[in-house]
DNA sequence: ACGTGGACTGAACGATCGTTCAATACTCTG
DNA sequence: CAGAGTATTGAACGATCGTTCAGTCCACGT
């Protein structure tokens, strides 16, 4: 509280004031991001460049609300979770996105994956490249994303399959 | 420092007796952590079914210290990044990886999806099945994950081209 | 001009925090 | 059994925390 007052240069008992407590100021904090978030346009996978392109401020306090499982944060999680769910549904349909035996959990992977850099976005920024805030480097680990997803990690199902039988034995221990 | 005390059933003066101050409380779990982690064998990509495994309190401390940029964390994240660049250009070299553009990117996006559903894990797990400490559900993410790592999720170029454009034009204005 | 309401502040309160310290209980070695 | 070292504790200290409150300053409608 204090710390939030002294950066906006007034006295700690305005904040109060304003907020009414500690909580409502963390209340408000959540919708100001999430409004921010959602304001570029409907929150589906193609707000991959907005989210991928928000301030680092937005950033770390997302990765913190995501983590500690704010209400807020994980209205959103669940909201973006659904509309890609639909979305690569639409693509199935289309024959643009290939079939899965379970599009639930592909789609939650998929959201946890387009969150992971912004999530982790210090330890990512650290490695690919000085400046965590420089758009360049968030934009560097996003096409090599999405080379992974288009056509594949991999050239054959050798850890699919290593998974499924390594999953198999510890399931029927 | 009095919850982890009341926890152990313990005064809160024998914790400082036993690790000095709160900061060095932190790195003794830093390191228990860290290497209740690394002693799953060699820590590289087939590492993942351990870190999938691990118990809920280990995967969120993990979680935490990987966001609050602990030192500790940041070494083992750099760790694991490296050797998955290793790990990916073997691949590359035997033919069961496909080529990249930007290896050094494609490693640290690598084990930042790797490490998202473990970051993530509360979000995951409430959206994939009730428990989050259910070893099922974890499976259940990581399957979809290799799908798509396998043989891709879109079945032709059209996001990736897409993207190249959007970057373009951002980097021209 | 006046007064009313909201912005704003300084000082203080009680709670909680990490930490210190003297003192006690326990467990070994000689 | 005596003694040394360790484990363990209760009480307290100073700092910091969120919050309260009485009061000041300022803008604006009548």
């Amino acid at each position: 509280m204090r710390a939030v007052a002294a950066d906006a240069g007034v006295s700690p008992a305005l904040v109060l004031h304003h907020f009414g407590s500690k909580e409502g100021l963390r209340q408000a904090c959540d919708e100001h991001v999430l409004d921010a978030i959602r304001s570029g346009g409907e929150v589906d996978a193609s707000a991959l460049g907005h989210v991928l392109r928000a301030a680092t401020p937005v950033r770390r306090y997302l990765g913190r609300a995501l983590l500690d499982g704010t209400e807020g944060a994980s209205v959103l999680f669940t909201e973006i979770v659904d509309r890609t769910e639909e979305w690569l549904a639409v693509g199935e349909a289309e024959g643009w996105v290939r079939p899965t035996s379970d599009a639930r959990a592909r789609a939650v992977t998929y959201v946890s994956w387009l969150l992971a850099p912004l999530v982790l976005g210090d330890q990512v920024g650290r490695l690919l490249g000085g400046d965590p805030a420089e758009t360049a480097t968030a934009v560097r680990g996003a096409r090599a994303g999405l080379e992974m997803l288009t056509g594949g990690l991999f050239t054959d199902d050798r850890w699919l399959t290593a998974f499924t039988a390594v999953d198999e034995r510890e399931s029927s221990r």
